[in-house]
DNA sequence: AATAGAAACGGACCGTGGTCCGTTTCGCCC
DNA sequence: GGGCGAAACGGACCACGGTCCGTTTCTATT
């Protein structure tokens, strides 16, 4: 998989990098990193890949695999956008609810019912892509920008920006793992009390006096 | 709060321990290591303290500080418990809003603005008590405990568990520390946004359909 | 006081993430 | 093609968290 005929879900935002393209030599090994350390995911979970493992198994030095992600993180990081993007492709341009196409209330639940799933599926990869403490801001700013624009659509009065943040809180890893794999409850319970904490808020009657603005 | 005459903060929840209690010289060397690793703290920040360091700093072999504390996060999540304890005490018995007195609503917010607080003042601490990802659960636990008991007593209906769930996602670390250090956020908007987050929960109007009660 | 057995101690040892720097390879330009 | 500077490579090296196990110290019992 990788390069020729494109098939495959391509990286998020396009974001224009200036930086003059990787060397033939970089690239090979960046495609063969990534290929490898995917096939060790599969093979021994997120936790079984080492970078000593990953860089031996791949035939390289340790210092290739660093040089070419810049730790363990970032290699994390690079698998999961890989499998967000398909996701986020959804997100963008799928079919409605979820995609454009349906009233933003609906398409906000959509979201919500779907991250949850993509959440908890991918949970190892996004813990151990370090998400929480810096990285893969890629993948929750996408989800940060998605709901805000659709609080907006929607009419959503207020500090949008933390009430977004508000929102995205309870679908975070270490939320929905302590809830779904410690506690035991259902997925479809989950998905039903984020659906009503956002009918909550949504309908809820306009603030006495509004909040600041912002400082 | 607790034992006898004691004016230092004593540990959470009593929780009995069947255990014989510790031999003289463990218990000494707990209390020089806990010392130590203060003094540690307070002069290197919480990164700068190694399981090496502490050991060699406090003349004893590595050994003793894992047979004491039986990781980092947990000899971090005694330091944190101590810290806590008064802020624990604070609500369960402390003056209004924050402890008994104030009408249930009231002392939520209170409670909200006062943990937003304390979470950014121990930030550092909860991280290293490796928090998200299983440890530490006494003090999750006093909190949610906390917020669902007030949410019962002003009335609110719903799955009670998820909803306070998702009330303090958005107080934990990761995400406080994101908004208030990252973006720049003032610590004021934040406490006003999940003020208003909170009045959005109480004040919104019943569900049209019940949420499933629970599998 | 002597003793026995449990508990605590210490520090060598291991695997891991990450850095450093001398060596090799690439690809552009003459 | 040959040469040259930049980029990539490799693996020795480091600090850290954590384990293991032979040795020492405590304390309960007689």
């Amino acid at each position: 998989m990788s390069t020729p005929g494109q098939d495959v879900p391509r990286p998020l935002l396009p974001l224009a990098d200036d930086r003059p393209p990787e060397r033939a030599d970089a690239a090979r090994n960046r495609a063969l990193l990534l290929e490898t350390a995917r096939r060790l995911v599969e093979r021994d979970g997120v936790c079984g890949v080492t970078m000593d493992r990953l860089a031996s198994e791949a035939g390289v030095g340790k210092g290739t695999v660093f040089r070419r992600f810049s730790s363990r993180e970032g290699l994390m990081g690079e698998l999961l956008d890989f499998s967000e993007s398909g996701w986020q492709a959804a997100v963008l341009s799928g079919p409605p609810p979820l995609g454009p196409g349906a009233p933003p209330r609906e398409r906000l639940l959509a979201f919500g019912r779907s991250r949850i799933e993509t959440t908890l599926l991918h949970a190892d990869l996004i813990a151990a892509s370090g998400y929480p403490g810096g990285r893969s801001v890629a993948a929750i700013g996408f989800i940060a920008s998605h709901v805000r624009h659709l609080l907006g659509e929607i009419g959503v009065e207020g500090d949008l920006p933390l009430l977004t943040t508000a929102l995205i809180a309870p679908l975070e890893v270490p939320v929905l793992v302590q809830q779904v794999r410690r506690e035991g409850h259902s997925v479809a319970r989950v998905q039903d009390a984020w659906a009503d904490l956002v009918r909550r808020v949504l309908d809820a009657p306009p603030a006495a006096a509004g909040p600041r603005p912002a400082p």
